[in-house]
DNA sequence: CTGAAAGCGCTAACAC
DNA sequence: GTGTTAGCGCTTTCAG
């Protein structure tokens, strides 16, 4: 593959002149230029991108790491981050864990080994490793739900507790007071990893519970381990065996479609028999069937200030900071007040 | 960021000895590697790759280029590809393209900087000069329905026209006479690319209909542009308007998901009223209400294919070739005889 | 406006 | 086993 030098020779100049043709840099007179384009083109010349950023010593590069592309959510997530970066001049490098910690810190290895100038950690495993990994390297990064912010690392704070809560006083409101949260999670390849984002959702629901205890509000739980949608399924024959519930609430969309499925499966309707609340606000819900009530959080804010917010630390030097972005609870059809006439429950009616 | 010198300087031993130390090379006595180890850690160094790379003057780095990651085809595609590269030790480069060519080309682009030692392209949208920029560079590369395979550029090619044959065939022994086509097309942001996967869908169609034309087949056709589920969307209500179907046979599973729904808003039946099948049999599909028929494309299959071709390629040298894929109409509830004594409608019932 | 040359950090002969 | 050293291909002063 042709490089460097043999442009230059072809063009009859130095690899100096041939770097600033390539790069862009407005000083090359427009014969020569376009002398060197010409070569350029006829060697196929594309530049080894190891070479000049070694050269370079910087990159303009943003690791993204992510849990799961597979949940729409993330690669709506990314797709805004990318755009965000994109138009900034830098690119992205997207990367995956599929919940296992080891692969996180093998994401942000190679990220650190590639020089990146930030790196943004959307994902819901955590370690405390990963954490020291990036402030070793001082690398500038932003970490959803960290702790707390500080030279190098910003904290984003998504507020799931609010979500949480809108949701279930929503339900209550409906009349609802056997309320289901179906506590789904990954099964990873290995174990003590904290599923932070999961075990928040959970004590916020705890939480919300709590606050309208006065009114006879009783919480029911169940927890099952597997991909989104199959985790939900599970989740939900489990449940509807074992407990009584009019409403339910998933941790994410993707267990909601489990917990359609069952239900229906099941002769419930939904919202008639039951109601359902999904979490996220990915762009199913409006196509599913009942359309789904969920949470929503702000993708496009959350990742315009991911970027922005590892682009001051990066140009600007600025210190981590904490980000802290709002959920609201999007209401559609699948929820509704609770049956009438009939007693709660939770087993397949004979009627 | 510490470099190997200072790691070397720190174990007092040389810099090569570091270099087979961090690449596992089984050479190093056990002291030594101790020692260089605790100086690795104590630095926290971190190889660049650049450097490397460019030294080692070649990679294990597989590119894949898909259209768009918010279709769960691709993103479960690229999993597997993935997993499947990373079993062999190779790592794989993502890179999304949302339709435009330009984002193909710069994307092929990045991956030949990066010398990546393969390339797959997953994309709808074709472009000549990606073909010439990759045979150019003898870079080994997997296309999707290239054309034919020489020697560096193995041909995918998938069965798109037997699955769609079988799911006319399906529809027209239910009963069905008037089968509409749902074309739906993304919006990509420049005029002449080729969609070929959809063109291809389409002639398909096209031809099957033609096979069933003894039978009183009649073929319907409506076009919309856009994101899927809300091109699904526009297209069929486009096509209530306008046309009269009692099956619908979407492009993809995102726009079926459109589909369902404008049907529902019509107040419109599936399957009783009208049956719809979608196409790529994403694990959406069972989740639906009703569950979606639709073709399957083995992902697992295509994914082991294409990093195998790429790596005999890459590792023994061997020239490009032809790959086949079939496809098989997976049948769920959204699909029935159409409706009995009434005649065949496109608009909603007064009744 | 263009060229010469010193690195960037690492790998891989080859020598010891 | 371990050290020396010549590149890998590009960028970037610094001269001219």
């Amino acid at each position: 593959m042709a490089n460097i030098y043999q442009v230059a020779k072809l063009a009859k100049v130095s690899t100096a002149t041939v770097s600033a043709v390539v790069n862009n840099q407005d000083v090359v007179e427009a014969k020569t230029r376009k002398r060197v384009l010409a070569a350029i083109k006829q060697l196929h010349y594309q530049p080894n991108l190891y070479a000049s950023n070694l050269a370079r010593g910087r990159t303009r590069l943003l690791g993204l790491v992510v849990s799961d592309i597979a949940n729409p959510f993330f690669g709506e997530l990314a797709h805004v981050i990318q755009q965000e970066a994109l138009a900034r001049g830098y690119e992205v490098l997207l990367a995956t864990t599929d919940f296992s910690s080891k692969r996180l810190i093998a994401s942000l290895k190679q990220m650190i080994g590639m020089r990146a100038a930030g790196v943004a950690i959307m994902t819901s495993e955590m370690q405390k490793q990963a954490l020291e990994l990036l402030r070793s390297h001082h690398a500038p990064a932003v970490f959803e739900d960290v702790g707390t912010a500080d030279r190098h690392i910003s904290n984003l704070r998504i507020d799931y507790e609010g979500g949480i809560l809108k949701a279930v006083r929503y339900l209550v409101d409906l009349g609802h007071r056997n309320i289901l949260f179906v506590k789904t999670y990954p099964v990873g390849d290995e174990r003590g990893i904290n599923f932070f984002s999961i075990r928040q959702r959970f004590e916020a629901f705890q939480a919300a519970i709590k606050s309208f205890k006065a009114l006879g509000v009783s919480p029911q739980i169940v927890t099952y381990g597997g991909p989104g949608p199959l985790a939900g399924l599970g989740a939900i024959r489990k449940a509807l065996s074992q407990s009584r519930f009019t409403a339910a609430v998933a941790i994410a969309d993707p267990p909601a479609l489990g917990i359609l499925r069952g239900l229906r499966e099941a002769g419930l309707s939904v919202p008639r028999d039951v109601s359902v609340i999904g979490f996220d606000n990915t762009y199913l819900c409006e196509y599913l069937n009942p359309p789904l009530t969920s949470v929503n959080i702000p993708r496009a804010l959350v990742g315009h200030l991911v970027v922005e917010t590892l682009l001051r630390m990066i140009e600007n030097n600025e210190p981590g900071r904490e980000l802290h972005v709002e959920t609201e609870l999007i209401v559609r059809e699948s929820t509704a007040p609770p049956p009438n006439k009939r007693a709660n429950r939770g087993t397949r009616r004979h009627s």
